[in-house]
RNA sequence: GGGAGUUUAGCUCAGUUGGUAGAGUACCUGCCUUACAAGCAGAGGGUCAUAGGUUCGAGUCCUAUAACUCCCACCA
């Protein structure tokens, strides 16, 4: 019935076939309880790499249990192809920069690029056996997103959670854009503490400070020291020249200098770092920019105007060497925060910028996050450790191009804000205009020209999934959604940010559930770089030379939320398993032709596996139910390697000789095999769903009545079977290994026959099932005799 | 400095409510057995990180310690 299988051939067969009889998609108006998952849109910055086929596969073998659980599932899938990654990768392939060229021209290029790589993922998905619905796709940078995320700004700002202002704003000086807190990375990076002279102002005596940051000598304004440090007391009020720039700043105390920490004295800048601002605000001290958006010197600088911040450095670095400013050198290495995309570190500038309320409402973000169930569990400490964290509201404008515009004009006479209507959207300001002049008669109006973070478009996916302001009736039924599957790299991104816009939006929680998966690792504790993900593991590579089934087999014995480190040999036990599974399949099914499924007088041994079998399925769904796919994977491959080694190792032989065993023996065999199999090809669909199809449309099609194996739903095999029947059947497998094991010590083929065996103790179960131990083990004889159970066998060979 | 995870066989990991330590793999020994040699059978291999405690009984519960990993803070 089944020949060779040739997973070439079949993989994309099945796909296909799935696509055109429409086997994953969602029922609008089915009745089934619906399961939603807010599907991660993979960033359209490169290649997909294997890390995101790992968790991609355990988000769908959730889906595919899902449906064959009953409930109507909803599995959209999403790109997001806006924002600076995506940028980046188009000034790449073309090797321009943005900035070089008219916004249009630019953008141009992105959506074809978008395009060319959405093609590429969509189709490497598929290939992957993802049963997303693919009418259910969105675009981030489509015009149905672009308004669903400028109408989430729009509520927000009517909501007042979102405001203007002009304030300290983390500045990337590389890709020269703002930044959110969220989008930092503290690298260790290896400085120099420069020891300077500040002399007393009409003294000859001076006082040393260590900076990491002499280039900003220009914008210092003051210098503190603590206020117990004894050895500065005296100084406190006085002045000091800053070298080589000569001009005087006061010496003040405050708290926040660490006597411990180089001198003890401390230069402030503004602004060098995150306390530098801090006591700008808590001192009101004067604003001194001494680097451009650029990461260049300003004209304050003085000689140093236009020249990048480490030049700058090196510099200054040298002229007070040069003027005996210079005390002597430490070599450090301190955290540095950067930019987590460019590894730039961070600058702090006073920006008019676009933020989302995020400070004041922590509480209740850690509240709506204790509601959500996290798996595992552990990770939801991530998430509060985040928000906990949190001290700086959510900057979400860009200075960029390629990205949602934030619909908004500025009039140019009264400079009052005037916001997009909602029936006009999607806006781009650049190219409309207001509807209206502005309150105080002027039609003349400035666009604003940054666009969205694109963090602002993408916490709003259980929205666009949900249909929000489209379909309020689906909007209701879909929210909050059941599942959301990400990494735990972007909890205190992509996660925090959604629950916050849920919640400013309607009140609710985005979704029930969040399953958070690992990382695949290259080897222990190094991350897959672009460097080491070499053709090995690269997921084309894995998928047509190795089969998608198996690549699939390896993601799911991932622990959950655990890192997992790429391993050849998962690959090889999956290409195992698949081989077995259609092995053991034709063999039993070769016993099945022409085989009419109807209730049969069982045999013990027949009720045997199919109670193994059934509770074996309830430890499977137990574990699914946790989201724990790999135990669950687990619990079923043991089972099967225990059905083809020791039930049909037993069932063949009645199967063979119906002569022999009799008819009634043959059809107890059969209906044990055609039920364990069925259904355990279902539970194998849901992680290796190819093979499992073309058994399936090989036989078992015809009785089940569904198009694909897909549409099945997972059963229990429903039948009465003793209580005892677990334990009595295992005893009789336990015999049997110990038949095995004299032939195996004994060099002996298993064929071997055996004259006679005793068994002693091991009650009358054993009796009933005779002829099958002698049939599995070759006896001619089994004498029994009374004693303690499991006390042993003895065999005697002619 | 704050938080989290991990530590069980050479390797990768299971171990549900406490009750005689498990699997896969590797190594070794056999077996061409009428599905599968990409198979089958079997053997060896563990002070469950350490030290205490609770208990009749602890890999499992409690306390402390150590090592490794991750997240956050530390940026003068």
């Amino acid at each position: 019935m089944l020949d060779k299988y040739n997973f070439r051939e079949s993989e994309p067969k099945w796909e296909k076939f799935w696509q055109e009889n429409k086997v994953n998609e969602f029922d609008k108006n089915s009745k089934k309880e619906i399961f939603s998952i807010d599907t991660p849109p993979p960033t359209v910055s490169g290649k997909i790499h294997i890390g995101h086929i790992f968790s991609y596969s355990q988000a769908d073998f959730v889906a595919r249990y899902k449906r064959m659980r009953g409930y109507n599932v909803l599995y959209p899938f999403g790109f997001d192809d806006n924002g600076l990654p995506t940028e980046r990768l188009v000034e790449k392939e073309y090797g321009v920069r943005a900035h070089e060229m008219s916004r249009e021209e630019f953008r141009d290029k992105c959506m074809q690029t978008v395009e060319k790589y959405e093609k590429e993922f969509k189709e490497l998905f598929i290939r992957d056996g993802i049963s997303a619905d693919w009418n259910h796709s969105y675009n981030t940078i489509s015009p149905r997103v672009q308004k669903l995320s400028q109408k989430s700004f729009l509520d927000l700002y009517k909501k007042g959670k979102i405001y203007y202002a002009e304030k300290d704003a983390i500045w990337c000086p590389e890709c020269q854009v703002s930044i959110a807190q969220a989008e930092l990375e503290s690298k260790d990076i290896a400085s120099t503490f420069n020891h300077l002279k500040f002399y007393i102002s009409g003294s000859e005596e001076y006082l040393e400070i260590a900076t990491t940051r002499p280039e900003l000598l220009s914008a210092c304004v003051c210098v503190f020291v603590n206020p117990e440090d004894k050895r500065y007391s005296h100084l406190v009020g006085k002045k000091v020249i800053v070298p080589l720039y000569g001009f005087e700043v006061p010496v003040l105390t405050d708290e926040k200098a660490d006597i411990e920490k180089g001198t003890g004295a401390v230069m402030c800048c503004t602004f060098g770092d995150e306390t530098d601002l801090y006591w700008q605000q808590k001192y009101n001290l004067p604003i001194k920019e001494a680097i451009t958006d650029g990461g260049r010197m300003t004209a304050l600088a003085g000689k140093y105007e236009g020249k990048k911040i480490k030049v700058a450095r090196e510099e200054i670095i040298a002229d007070l060497k040069e003027n005996n400013l210079l005390i002597k050198q430490d070599q450090i290495v301190h955290a540095v925060s950067t930019h987590e995309r460019c590894g730039t570190p961070m600058e702090i500038k006073i920006k008019k910028q676009w933020f989302v309320k995020l400070v004041e409402e922590k509480e209740q973000f850690l509240k709506n996050g204790k509601e959500i169930n996290w798996y595992p569990s552990f990770m939801h400490a991530r998430y509060s450790n985040w928000v906990d964290n949190v001290d700086r509201d959510w900057c979400i404008s860009r200075q960029r191009y390629f990205g949602v515009p934030i619909p908004v004009w500025y009039c140019a006479h009264c400079g009052k804000i005037i916001v997009a209507e909602e029936k006009d959207l999607p806006v781009n300001p650049l190219v409309s205009k207001p509807s209206s002049p502005c309150e105080c008669g002027s039609t003349d109006f400035i666009p604003e020209t940054d666009v969205f973070d694109t963090w602002q478009t993408s916490s709003i996916t259980p929205q666009i999934n949900a249909m929000w302001g489209e379909d309020d009736e689906m909007y209701k039924k879909l929210m909050p959604m059941s599942l959301r599957p990400n990494a735990h790299d972007i909890i205190r991104t992509w996660d925090f940010y959604t629950i916050a816009k849920s919640y400013y939006h309607s009140n609710t929680l985005p979704w029930k559930n969040v399953m958070v998966s690992g990382f695949v690792m290259a080897d222990k504790n190094e991350k897959i770089s672009k460097s080491k993900s070499n053709s090995k593991m690269s997921p084309e590579t894995l998928l047509a030379e190795r089969s998608a089934d198996v690549t699939r087999y390896w993601a799911s014995t991932g622990s959950l939320g655990r890192d997992i480190i790429f391993s050849d040999e998962e690959f090889k036990n999956g290409a195992k398993l698949v081989n077995k599974i259609w092995n053991a399949s034709k063999f039993v099914l070769s016993f099945l032709e022409g085989y009419e499924p109807k209730p049969t007088r069982l045999l013990p041994m027949d009720e045997w596996i199919i109670a193994k079998f059934n509770q074996m399925q309830r430890y499977f769904i137990a574990y699914f139910e946790k989201y724990e796919i790999g135990l669950a994977m687990a619990e079923l491959e043991r089972f099967f390697w225990n059905f083809c080694d020791n039930y049909i190792e037993i069932a063949k032989n009645r199967l063979y000789k119906p002569e022999i065993y009799g008819e009634s023996s043959k059809a107890s065999a059969q209906f044990a095999c055609f039920n364990v199999l069925k259904e355990m090809l279902k539970m194998f669909a849901i992680y290796l769903p190819h093979i499992t199809e073309e058994i399936y449309q090989a036989y078992f099609r015809t009785f089940e009545n569904k198009v694909s194996i897909h549409n099945t739903e997972l059963a229990e095999i429903d039948i009465m079977t003793p209580e005892d029947i677990i334990e009595n059947g295992d005893a009789v497998c336990e015999i049997v290994a110990q038949i095995r094991r004299y032939k195996s010590e004994n060099n002996l083929s298993l064929k071997e026959e055996v004259e006679r065996l005793t068994v002693q103790g091991y009650g009358d179960f054993i009796k009933r099932v005779e002829y099958d131990i002698k049939a599995v083990g070759n006896v001619k004889e089994i004498v029994y005799t009374a004693g303690d159970r499991f006390v042993g066998i003895k065999m005697e060979r002619k």
